[in-house]
RNA sequence: GGGCGAAUAGCUCAGCGGUUCAGAGCGCCUGCCUUACACGCAGGAUGUCGGGGGUUCGAAUCCCUCUUCGCCCACCA
């Protein structure tokens, strides 16, 4: 019977939320990971699974270990993606944000986003994300807006914010100004343009190269390096710029580059943000030629180009110099061009006064207590960027022209002119007590980072010193992706550092890495390239998701997923949840309802294979633990399925088999004396283990299996069950390699059944010869076990073999020992002598290689002592199976 | 222009403080409906570990270089 994980997933989810379990549990070490809260309008994406899914693993794990586990979720305004949301809805109905006005307009988006807004909350219930639900928060909740005005109010009083006058990057489609990380550098094809400029003595021209030759109407100087011999001349001396027709000087700067075009570049101080610094240094005029929705206008814009579109402008402005004469060449250019981050419009610098938070006072503590190793950054290979980038930090505009989001606070009184930040709204000027009628607020609002950087404490309820806020605060792991690393991750570390009191808010960032489709193209909605998370829900469970975006991907590395083939993506997790569900099948049909323990064996009953298993299942608890707390949770996740698949599944359990009555299976002498207690008790135990070893990477199937073990108790939940600890009185490494020798031989058997085809219908008679290290108790004990799983008749364990069948298939392992298979009238000499040399020059070869390094002096003396011996045992036993084979070889008369 | 990462089986990827390390999953081939599981069982095949140099007793694994793809940062207009 197959598992469907459909009916399972959403009645296992209810019962964690009815237990309460995704709450801290009191009296604990808190452990606190917070969302990156996505956008209030966004869907559900793979991005976002992949995401969220590493935080549910380690949350999961922390809380299983006994910490006081506390996921935080939450949504973010996203001020510009939403209000973009609403304007393109709005245009649906033929109408502008402009039309409504601000305070209807707000009221719309907040409609929408009641309705709309807890869409992604759902749906990250749905892929088993155990987040503390009862505190979820929202950037615009009241309270979190409390906290934004606070700390907006006290940057103020400390004069880390000010009123910048400057070209800052602006979007012409959402209106706004953006951050330097809002505006996005592409490599793009672009043209540079060659234009003359004639000097305005008639003695020539010069030439200057641009890639926005629109811009020229604001052209208020050409600059020169000083120090190049070229341009020197033209020093003081005056062009006459075209089309506009007025008279610029030629000045001399540093910042130009003697080596790039022409030597000789057109200064628009008004649009180029290094034009502008240009433009302080020589007092030069700052004319704006453009609109706001990047239209030509102004004084200098002639009348035929007043009110057209930039990039058409271009076009006619080359159009027309090229009538003129006044274009030298036009040459193809590869360069970066910015574009904002949420529309994709080509950002156009524009001189405008914005709000700017200093950002060095706050980013030096900052990046020398990463310097000094207080947090870190997984995996290390970002340390670099981080580092690079908090030492050339730059202050960080924070005022956007829309209407969604958080009111800047400054209030400007209309009677005295004075400026302030408040914390709350005034009723009169506080200098000249002018009535508030008279106070203006500013009409612009905080860029959405500015809010989410106070996350990991404004959630709490900063500025109030609550319980929560005490117990919730610093917290440990951030989980997100490298690409918010700037706008996000090292603000809030900034934000924590000064208003927490130089308390950090996380140890450690973990960045992980992009989903992309075969073609390493990142999976988004626009390329149509993605995949539903929900469909894969639907399809396979979200289990099966949860597996392949876990397991496949390493530490930070890109997953690559196919979405023309979910089938093949999501198979992995899909067949292991089914082989989880019929291993838990087996298990609970032999306990019966029973409560098995290890403590209710006699020890002494334990068989090799039980030993065995006890003692891999140490291994596996050690290994996943260490793997989980590297953050490795590809490997802790692999390793728990090859403990079940490989080690419980196919050796475990097809060896235990006889040991139960209900098997219909021949029970051998050896086995009949034990009722299977021992072989149930041993089970249930590791069952058990790798249930609660895997919960936090499939939480629902093995919650489910779990609940069915017999013993549970109604309110006992998986979810909040112990992490399990090794138990070093199991590690067993002798059965670790006497079973590993049974399997060894079995897998002999197997593969010389299949060589020489011969049908699972048909038993063979088999004899092992233990030599060396090997001794005859390892394979009597499980005789029975090799009987079974390579399917004989019968089987022998002898100290020699005095005659050699004939008609028999060989194999050699260990340290010589033997396995001898009967198959009469099946096998011809020539074949196994065939077989046999072939082994037997594989031996001999590697056997050469290595002798040459043991008789290599410098190898003996210079490879560590370890290494040596161990290559001498291996010597040993290599060549004592060359001499067994040898032996075979001759007795069978081969060549 | 700087910085970083990747290149290993047909596909997606592990392995990268050096000596059974050439692996996993999927796919492929050969047998099996062996009563937990055909979303399965057993047995197989497949790779000059991107090219070239170097260090070393020994290199997918370290160093240099080249090629091809990504990503990040950047005031060459």
């Amino acid at each position: 019977m197959a598992y469907d994980p459909r009916p399972v997933e959403p009645s296992i989810y209810k019962r964690w939320l009815e237990a309460g379990v995704f709450q801290p549990r009191p009296d604990a070490e808190p452990y606190v990971i917070v969302i990156p809260p996505p956008n209030v309008t966004d869907v559900l994406h793979v991005g976002h699974a992949l995401n969220n899914t590493i935080q549910d693993v380690l949350i999961r794990f922390e809380r299983m270990r006994g910490r006081a586990a506390e996921w935080l979720p939450g949504t973010d305004h996203a001020g510009i993606a939403t209000q973009n949301v609403v304007e393109k809805r709005l245009k649906a109905e033929g109408k502008t944000r402009f039309d409504l006005g601000r305070e209807a307009f707000v009221q719309r988006v907040w409609e929408f986003v009641n309705r709309t807004g807890s869409t992604i909350i759902e749906q990250l219930k749905q892929i088993g994300c155990s987040c503390d639900w009862t505190r979820t928060r929202f950037t615009l909740d009241p309270e979190y807006s409390r906290a934004v005005r606070e700390v907006f109010v006290r940057l103020w009083e400390q004069e880390l914010i000010y009123r910048g006058h400057r070209v800052i990057h602006w979007c012409p489609n959402c209106l706004t100004a953006l951050s330097d990380e809002e505006a996005e550098h592409h490599e793009t094809n672009g043209n540079l343009y060659h234009i003359r400029y004639p000097l305005s003595d008639g003695t020539g021209y010069v030439t200057v190269a641009t890639t926005r030759p629109e811009t020229m109407l604001g052209d208020t100087a050409i600059a020169v390096n000083p120090e190049d011999p070229r341009a020197r001349a033209y020093i003081g001396r005056k062009a006459r710029l075209p089309i506009v027709g007025s008279e610029i000087p030629i000045i001399a700067d540093e910042v130009v580059d003697k080596e790039f075009g022409t030597g000789f570049v057109k200064v628009t101080p008004a649009h180029d943000a290094n034009d502008f610094e240009i433009g302080k240094r020589h007092n030069l005029e700052m004319p704006l030629v453009m609109t706001e929705d990047g239209k030509m206008s102004g004084d200098r814009v002639p009348a035929d180009l007043q009110g057209v579109d930039r990039f058409e402008a271009r076009k006619r402005i080359m159009k027309r110099l090229e009538q003129e004469g006044l274009v030298d060449k036009v040459e193809q250019h590869r360069h970066s061009v910015r574009r904002c981050y949420r529309c994709d419009t080509v950002v156009e610098p524009r001189l405008s006064d914005q709000w700017f938070v200093k950002m060095k006072p706050l980013a030096e503590p900052v990046l020398a207590k990463f310097r000094a190793g207080e947090y870190q950054i997984v995996p290390e290979r970002w340390r670099a960027t981080y580092d690079q980038w908090m030492e050339n930090i730059r202050d960080w505009n924070i005022s956007r022209q829309i209407w969604w989001g958080h009111r800047i606070p400054v209030f400007t009184c209309g009677k005295c002119r004075h400026v302030w930040a408040d914390r709350t709204d005034p009723d009169q000027c506080p200098r000249c007590a002018g009535p508030a009628a008279t106070i203006e607020q500013d009409p612009d609002v905080l860029d959405t980072w500015f809010s989410s950087w106070l996350w990991p404490f404004a959630t709490f309820g900063w500025p109030d010193e609550t319980p929560d806020l005490k117990r919730f605060y610093p917290g440990h792991t951030l989980v997100t992706a490298p690409e918010i690393l700037f706008f996000w991750v090292a603000r809030m570390l900034m934000s924590g550092y000064h208003f927490m009191d130089k308390r950090l808010p996380f140890t450690t960032v973990y960045l992980h890495g992009t989903v992309r489709d075969t073609k390493h193209r990142k999976m988004s909605k626009s390329l149509g390239n993605g995949i539903d998370p929900l469909d894969v829900v639907k399809l396979f469970g979200a289990d099966a998701l949860r597996w392949t975006l876990i397991a496949g991907s390493s530490l930070g590395a890109d997953v690559i997923l196919d979405p023309n083939d979910l089938e093949t993506t999501f198979a992995p997790g899909r067949n292991f949840a089914n082989k989880l569900w019929n291993i838990g099948q087996f298990v609970l049909g032999q306990l019966k309802g029973e409560v098995q323990t290890l403590e209710s064996v006699d020890r002494r009953s334990f068989t090799l294979a039980d030993r065995w298993i006890l003692s891999r299942a140490q291994a596996v608890i050690r290994e996943v633990t260490a793997s989980l707390e590297q953050f490795r949770l590809d490997e802790a996740a692999k390793r728990c399925f090859e403990f079940a698949w490989n080690e419980l599944a196919d050796w475990y359990v097809e060896a235990v088999k006889p040991r139960f009555e209900a098997t219909e299976l021949p029970a051998p002498s050896e086995a009949r004396g034990e009722d299977g207690q021992t072989a149930r008790a041993v089970l249930a135990y590791c069952f058990d283990t790798v249930l609660r070893l895997l919960h936090p990477v499939v939480p629902f199937i093995t919650e489910e299996m779990w609940q069915k073990l017999p013993g549970r108790k109604t309110a006992e939940l998986l979810a909040v069950a112990q992490w399990p600890a090794p138990r070093p009185e199991l590690e067993d490494p002798r059965a670790d390699q006497e079973f590993g020798r049974v399997k060894i031989a079995i897998e002999h058997i197997r593969s010389i059944r299949a060589e020489y085809r011969v049908t699972p219908k048909t038993r063979l008679k088999a004899t092992i010869v233990p030599r060396g290290n090997d001794k005859a108790a390892t394979f009597n004990g499980e005789a029975d076990t090799i009987v079974r799983l390579a399917n004989l008749e019968s089987l022998d364990i002898v100290d020699n073999l005095d005659h050699i069948a004939a008609g028999a298939a060989h194999a050699v392992f260990g340290d010589g020992s033997e396995v001898v298979v009967a198959l009469e009238g099946l096998v011809d000499v020539k074949q196994e002598c065939r077989r046999l040399s072939e082994e037997y020059e594989r031996l001999e070869k590697q056997l050469t290689s290595l002798a040459a390094r043991l008789t290599n002096q410098s190898f003996v003396s210079r490879a560590p002592q370890e290494v040596v011996a161990k290559e001498r045992e291996k010597e040993k036993a290599w060549r004592d199976q060359r001499d067994v084979l040898a032996g075979k070889l001759k007795s069978l008369g081969c060549s």
